[in-house]
DNA sequence: ACCTGAACACCGTTCAAGT
DNA sequence: ACCTGAACACCGTTCAAGT
């Protein structure tokens, strides 16, 4: 290679990708997480990704545990903000309903917030404006402080069930405790053995699909997660309504 | 050392730890992410502690997904079984708390748990017993299933929340977003900045300690897990009561 | 046939050597 | 002063060599 020839590439090199800066490191690691699961999130291997050496990462995150802050930041931020309307519930449903989207498009991040030690600040920032979806809808600054707890992870759209659909993808975010009840019943030909062991599930099982569909888990996540989302929105209007307060 | 050292110190290795098999490699597997954590748990580490080359594990757990199946059916199986007793929410009240307390004993469990694919033998088991008290209650089966999806991992004690509390060990069982709100307003001296970047927060970690108690979190775990469990258990009943089928 | 040491293909991060 | 290749201290698991 002659020194005109190095120059060029070199030249071509930093012309073809924008100067690496911390934004674009976290956009590629999202992207990465997206295609190939969390497990195959490396700093080396995003560090392939983006054609650089590995080291070079450590300008813009100080370890990998920032880099998972910002990834954490960066997808709470496509949570639709809060819209507007005089019914409370229609909002504050509306809102965990679009974090629920967020997170079935990034299979990864329910378990990589969960494993924040503390929140970064769009979760900060999500949190702290729904509750005052909750203020302004007539509940009580310490109703709404157990309210926030009660509905835990749920607020941002987890589905906190106990085992990943099987549909589900890689790192499991949503998962089916009476689903696990379905494989029984429905994974292949049926062990006659597990239903006399488990009776009770495959009883639920049973309930899950005798309607049109027979194939596949059985059961309808959505369904489930509004489910347990009105019930509790549910009890929270009707303590409200008590005029409900933590004796104390 | 003389041939007949060398058979002693055999001999004595021999007699001191029981050969090795796959409850003893399970039971230190649990006592070892007890005390250091499950980020510390590896095949290698474990081995050291029972005194075996690494290798030798793999002849009694296939890798370490089955080690770490073993542990959690470990662990499901220190629960309690469900007591008897006319009053149905009693019941599954009393074994949820109790399912807690071992979750609590055990703080890398929950995440383990999470991490599974599939249920093992003795989560099925405890699913089953507990999908009994519902339907012995007089729920349908139908309710049954879908209240067995809002429990979701609740079902086996998890707090739920959405960060560890400050006071809890390593690897985040319990979790927080209004205790978050709490670490913004108590941690040090508050930076005023923070109170009016997140006034909800503020206002909602105020309401947690206006009472006895003004330091640390200010949550009191227990009492977060019991509101929202009773919440859910209230909303079921009156279903049942109301003779709720799904609309399909 | 059984057991196991060395090796393989990784990992996050440190650090010193090179420019 | 900046950048980065090599190195460090790990990891789960394979595999072939040794008994």
């Amino acid at each position: 290679m002659t020194r005109q020839e190095a120059t060029q590439r070199a030249t071509q090199r930093s012309t073809q990708r924008t100067p690496l800066n911390r934004e674009r490191v976290l956009r590629a690691a999202v992207a990465l997480a997206d295609t190939t699961g969390i497990d195959a999130l490396s700093m080396r291997r995003l560090a392939q990704e983006l054609d650089v050496v590995p080291m070079a990462l450590y300008k813009h995150v100080a370890n990998k545990e920032e880099l998972l802050d910002g990834m954490t930041d960066a997808v709470v931020g496509e949570i639709d903000p809060p819209g507007a309307g005089p019914d409370w519930r229609h909002v504050v449903r509306a809102r965990i309903l679009s974090a629920r989207r967020v997170l079935l498009r990034h299979p990864w991040a329910a378990r990589v917030i969960e494993s924040r030690t503390g929140p970064t600040p769009a979760v900060l920032e999500y949190l702290d404006s729904t509750a005052g979806i909750f203020r302004e809808g007539g509940l009580s600054a310490d109703l709404t402080h157990h309210v926030m707890h009660a509905m835990g992870s749920r607020l941002l759209g987890f589905s906190q069930e106990l085992f990943a659909t099987p549909g589900s993808g890689g790192s499991g975010e949503s998962a089916d405790p009476a689903g696990s009840a379905d494989s029984v019943a429905a994974s292949g030909p049926p062990d006659p053995g597990l239903a006399e062991r488990y009776p009770y599930i495959a009883e639920l099982a049973a309930a899950s699909h005798d309607g049109d569909s027979v194939v596949g888990g059985g059961c309808d996540d959505q369904f489930e997660f509004e489910f347990a989302l009105d019930l509790l929105l549910d009890g929270f209007e009707r303590l409200r309504d008590q005029g409900w307060t933590s004796a104390r």
